[in-house]
DNA sequence: ATAATATATACCTTTACAGGTATATACTTT
DNA sequence: AAAGTATATACCTGTAAAGGTATATATTAT
């Protein structure tokens, strides 16, 4: 464990749209554009902090055709993983994260885009 | 549970010195000038830390004569207590922490300032 | 009242982002 | 090759906050 790395997640998870993101990937992968419909912002703004979650290993991505999987990074790291499981136990109650898991579940029957 | 008070703790979070602040303060108050000789860091930048925790709520404070004892807040807080909890987890082995944690101790005995 | 001690605040400079708009890139379809 | 779709990046503006120096405030001791 280094200290720097671990106030590096905690500024990943200092940002309201990176936490709504973690928590949706906490339950598998998702394509950007699935990431836009449920959280309702702008692209580009997805896109960014896709790409700093990326810089910091939080997350990897994969193209598929047209589209970026995002996925919570699959080599092992305590500091995350400890902290999405905290993360979880702390907003298992709260109305913007349960909407958004609530939206990512329709989605996932609709499989609008990014087929596998 | 409220999200952005989520992200403001995490925010609290993500500076090493309020790191290893939060740290000493889970075993017990401080005074200033405890934490000054334990980081050995200069006054104003301890100072300023625990301003920023004391406005955000995660530390409280109280005149002791000359001295500021700061303490963990003891309002009930899941967001912070949880978070505690997990950072005792990541950091046990951790020089830095550690050796915080061995100065508290051999400080409490001899006792420079601050007294009870 | 003065000096000493402990702590806080004001002010300055620099850096890290956040969010927005416009544009670039990568890939697919026609 | 051209157009369309999905995603990323460049650039700009504003804001938070970190660290430093100097100074203010609160309390105690003389």
């Amino acid at each position: 464990m280094n200290s720097d790395e671990l106030c590096q997640v905690y500024r990943c998870l200092c940002d309201k749209t990176r936490l709504r993101i973690l928590n949706l990937l906490s339950d598998g992968a998702l394509c950007v554009c699935h990431l836009q419909e449920i959280l309702e912002e702008p692209q580009v703004k997805i896109s960014k902090h896709l790409a700093y979650l990326k810089t910091h290993d939080l997350v990897e991505s994969e193209r598929r055709a047209n589209w970026m999987i995002y996925q919570i990074t699959k080599k092992a790291n305590p500091i995350l993983e400890k902290n999405l499981k905290c993360l979880q136990d702390l907003i298992s109650e709260d109305p913007i994260f349960k909407t958004d898991i609530k939206r990512l579940q329709t989605l996932d029957t609709s499989a609008i885009c990014c087929p596998s």
